[in-house]
DNA sequence: TATTATTGACTGACCCGAAAGTCAATAGTA
DNA sequence: TACTATTGACTTTCGGGTCAGTCAATAATA
């Protein structure tokens, strides 16, 4: 490995997310009680110590994991409603869009919702602190956009607009399905995300 | 136990039921890697050599109490497509609200979603099985309605009518939710019904 | 009907491999 | 030399799977 030819101190900045990479791969293999530590140790190109060495038990690589694998969409999406412009209408139309092809290519968002379906019982703090640093935020993201939306008179105040979850529940689907299916049963993206964006604008439009 | 009491012969006849029941509660509670067969019997009230007895190894446990939670809804969801009147529109708002009020009521659902998320890596036929008698038919059931609708002209021959997995996406995300977040995080399921179908049925009309 | 033989659901002690976590020794680095 | 990142052998616990044996229920027999 190339990286063996690192000087110790530098090879102790990275150790720790070099381990926690190699746990991401690990635990989306076999989920949390079935992955064991010597794996992820020799993944990341160490032994079982030195795993101990930086994280002090199992489940603290696991939390610290999500974490590291959690840092990621949010302020993109905050850019991509910063610069957005047009109507409302199409800068929503950019928004929804944006979210969809993120879940769809984004493998690290998928296995992290995974995780918290899975985990969720045992870690309820990760669940939290998802709840707070991502669900919320996002939410809040699209809420702010459809109120101006309706303020300006562009899309009705309708019950929909009240409950954002719902525009991004499509985006949800895509998610659960290529978790569930992967590519075994096809799932013709582009024509889904036209559907629902032309379902969710013309339920919204006044 | 009263049960007790049963001849040996009848007793026989029940039991897998019996363990299949505390399997599913105890995989909820544990996840299926770390779950103990030895938990599970305890919970029926018999030995592990009990369960050996009827099932041959830990994985069968776990499949078979998917097939045995597995087998509730859809005729259901059958019967009331049959017995629907009133217009499509009407037809469809039925079928919709029945669908997202047993997601939200029946827990077996809800924690069969859960087990095909976390452990259908490890267990492919059971998320085939699942996609052709579930899946496919639900989506089917649908489709058969929407499509009606397009036909009777009530509904516009729209891109979403082509893509029936829409419609069902609120109801996934309400199931997700209380996976993720139980009760911890409140839900206003009748008013998110009623956002969602409005938005439905506002974007089909014609 | 009373006695005995047979069956088979069920037990629980046991085996064994596996994995979490420990730690004394080592080797690279400043 | 002093320090510390890293090793890998070791301990311990735990749980899947096995199997020889038990005993209640039933069938066969007198």
């Amino acid at each position: 490995m190339s990286s063996e030819t690192k000087t110790r101190r530098r090879r102790k900045a990275e150790r720790p997310a070099e381990i926690l990479d190699a746990a991401f791969e690990e635990f989306v293999q076999h989920g949390y009680s079935a992955t064991r530590l010597e794996d992820v140790a020799a993944r990341a190109g160490v032994t079982k110590g030195t795993v101990y060495f930086y994280f002090d038990a199992k489940e603290r690589v696991f939390e610290e994991m999500v974490r590291h694998k959690s840092q990621t969409f949010l302020p993109d999406l905050a850019m991509q409603a910063e610069k957005a412009e047009g109507s409302y209408t199409e800068r929503l139309q950019a928004l929804v869009a944006y979210t969809y092809a993120h879940i769809a290519e984004n493998r690290d968002s998928r296995e992290v919702l995974r995780f918290l379906i899975s985990e969720g019982g045992r870690f309820p703090e990760l669940v939290d602190r998802h709840y707070d640093e991502f669900v919320m935020p996002m939410i809040d993201q699209f809420k702010q956009l459809i109120d101006a939306g309706v303020a300006a008179g562009e899309f009705r105040d309708a019950p929909a607009s009240e409950f954002v979850e719902i525009i991004m529940s499509p985006g949800l689907l895509v998610c659960l399905w290529s978790l569930v299916f992967g590519t075994r049963k096809h799932f013709d993206l582009d024509a889904f995300t036209r559907a629902s964006t032309d379902l969710i604008l013309r339920g919204l439009a006044k």
